[in-house]
DNA sequence: GCCGTTTTCGGCCCGACTGTTTTCAGTCG
């Protein structure tokens, strides 16, 4: 389905970063957030403008929701194609690079006459604009880094690839630096987002050591540009496998420790939404700390609890910390109890040498038994379909049930459960015969054809065969790759509460699929979910800690996660639908 | 432009760092 809310969210945005230029700074404020919402809209904008709540979105007033509605009916915003015509084009893209703010670009306009990037640059290297009041060599050189650095500043990595690097420099800092006492990796990585622009980590230690942090800091060997450094605050631009990231840190005193963690977790949302209870309350909240608004005396900051407590919260897990409704939940102590990894039982989505997994079903068995307090694992090859995927036909599958049923017999347990990702058929049919299927105790089915039609059909299909427990990625999307194939989630949903079917939440880093804006929404309809590894070899096991944070986003509790459950719960999944399509039950 | 158990007008999160200043504006997160 074709999405509205992005082309407006993208507008929103544009109107906003006019509205900073022209200097109205609570005007662009009001456009930023307004993009911000709509961009996390669970549902079209049509469906609210239909339904009549567009009116009722915290953040959305009269103005902006007529403009809305102008631009569903008409395909334009009127104040847009005005305001575009009182700035160069150009500049509305330039006031996001870093060193260029409303003023500087400003009186770049007005007093050089410039309204090109082209220009710009010329004007920048020329000395012209050097010699303008108030600007010098540094602030000339630091515009022109910013050029530089836009590409970097725009790409963003996967969550994974974050954490990976987030581990990698706490135990370097940690290791080397026995003055730090606590440290901890905060801003969206923490909040555990799909992507991840900036790093930003946070320490605490006695005032004389900051110092002595910072210098190790700043020279460690993949820094290779600083660009602050300060007593509190540093940042670097740091090498990983040739690619740059800005990393900064933060240092704090231990009793701000909770208020520092808070203020930088964000998000920026989340933090002025709250700052605006404080305030109601007669308080005011800082990285340092809660204080009463009159007498600047400090109540709480030592722990988050207590951050949240003092403005009569509940503690909010920082993957909720997005302003969608946590806050409100948060003071009427109604957050939901999100799933947790340690409450994982098992994998439903893993794949062996019997398809194009590199590890043998016997050696997984053997690590996941050994690493991880599994239950049970589905191997779940390919079907006939996937050729370069040496996909399984009717034959060579019930010789691979075969080899299941020996090693469980080995090993005196029943660990290893029979599946398949079944080809989901570009007529919604599926590549292997129900006879075959029927036998299996679990089985997934996955588009991986025909990217470009709307596949809502072929998957409602699907879920239609009695014997589909799971949806594999659900959308086909992979981050920064390759947008979701066009499908009608909503209708996907509810085919999924009729049929009695789980949808994935695939935790390969770039696939993440369900997203979390879906999974919300399966988590309100009643929808079970499973997270599941799709891992084709050893390593991709620890993928399951992001699927869990994915689901954690979506505020999906143990009771939606359907591997939570034991064996015979799952079990119970698989016969209720049989019975419901009136097949005979797996016992 | 948004919002409201102190308000329909008058606020709007707030502190660190930098560069160009000689006490502060601009930018950033």
């Amino acid at each position: 389905m074709y999405n509205i809310n992005k082309d407006l969210a993208n507008i929103f945005k544009k109107m906003a970063a006019i509205y900073e230029f022209l200097d109205d700074r609570f005007r662009a404020m009001a456009y930023q957030r307004a993009a911000h919402i709509i961009e996390d809209l669970p549902d079209d904008v049509r469906n609210y403008i239909a339904t009549g709540k567009l009116y009722m979105i915290r953040g959305i007033g009269s103005s902006i929701a007529s403009k809305i509605e102008e631009y569903v009916k008409t395909g334009k915003i009127q104040k847009y194609e005005e305001l575009k015509k009182k700035v160069p084009e150009d500049f509305i893209e330039l006031i996001d690079l870093p060193g260029f703010g409303p003023k500087t670009l400003k009186r770049i306009y007005e007093e050089l006459g410039i309204s090109t990037k082209e220009e710009l640059v010329k004007a920048l290297k020329d000395g012209r604009i050097e010699q303008l009041e108030g600007f010098g060599p540094k602030k000339v050189e630091n515009m022109l880094k910013g050029l530089q650095m836009y590409e970097i500043s725009k790409r963003r990595i996967i969550l994974w690839e974050a954490l990976q690097i987030s581990k990698y420099l706490t135990e370097k800092l940690k290791k080397n630096l026995k003055e730090i006492h606590k440290i901890e990796v905060v801003g969206s990585t923490r909040r555990r987002k799909e992507t991840i622009g900036d790093l930003d980590i946070l320490v605490t230690a006695d005032d004389k050591d900051r110092l002595k942090i910072m210098d190790f800091f700043t020279s460690l060997e993949e820094v290779s540009e600083v660009l602050v450094k300060g007593p509190k605050k540093s940042s670097v631009i740091m090498k990983f496998e040739g690619k740059e990231r800005q990393v900064d840190l933060r240092i704090f005193k231990d009793e701000e420790w909770g208020a520092a963690l808070q203020y930088f977790t964000g998000s920026k949302q989340h933090n002025i939404h709250l700052r605006e209870i404080a305030k109601e309350k007669g308080l005011k909240i800082n990285e340092y700390g809660v204080f009463k608004a009159d007498t600047e005396e400090k109540v709480a900051g030592e722990t988050e609890e207590s951050v949240y407590k003092a403005v009569g919260m509940d503690w909010i897990p920082p993957e909720l910390r997005e302003d969608r409704g946590e806050i409100e939940a948060a003071m009427e102590h109604k957050l939901p109890e999100l799933v947790e990894l340690k409450d994982i039982k098992g994998d439903l989505h893993v794949h062996s040498t019997w398809s194009d997994g590199v590890v043998s079903i016997k050696d997984i068995v053997d690590f996941v038994r050994k690493n991880y307090r599994y239950e049970y694992i589905v191997i779940t090859d390919h079907s006939k379909s996937q050729r370069v995927a040496h996909g399984l036909d009717e034959e060579r599958l019930l010789e691979e049930l075969k080899e299941i049923q020996l090693i469980n017999k080995m090993a005196g347990l029943d660990f290893v459960k029979k599946g398949i990702e079944v080809d989901i058929l570009l007529d919604g049919s599926l590549d292997l015969s129900d006879e075959v299927l029927s036998q299996l105790d679990w089985v997934v089915a996955s588009v991986h054809s025909h990217f470009s039609r709307d596949n809502t059909d072929r998957i409602i299909k699907a879920m239609e065969n009695p014997y589909v427990n799971a949806i594999g990625h659900p959308t086909g999307r992979l981050i920064g790759l390759r947008e979701p194939y066009p499908v009608d989630m909503d209708a996907v949903i509810k085919a999924a509460k009729e049929t009695g079917t789980a949808l994935e939440i695939n935790a390969q880093p770039r696939r993440m699929d369900i997203d979390e804006i879906w999974i919300r929404k399966a988590v309100e309809n009643g929808v079970k979910l499973v997270i599941s590894t799709d891992a084709h070899n050893l390593g991709n096991f620890a993928f399951m800690e992001i699927g869990v944070s994915i689901a954690r986003r979506g505020w999906a509790t143990k009771k939606d996660i359907l591997n939570t459950g034991s064996w015979k719960e799952i079990q119970k999944f698989v016969n209720q639908k049989r019975k419901k399509f009136g097949v005979r039950a797996i016992k």
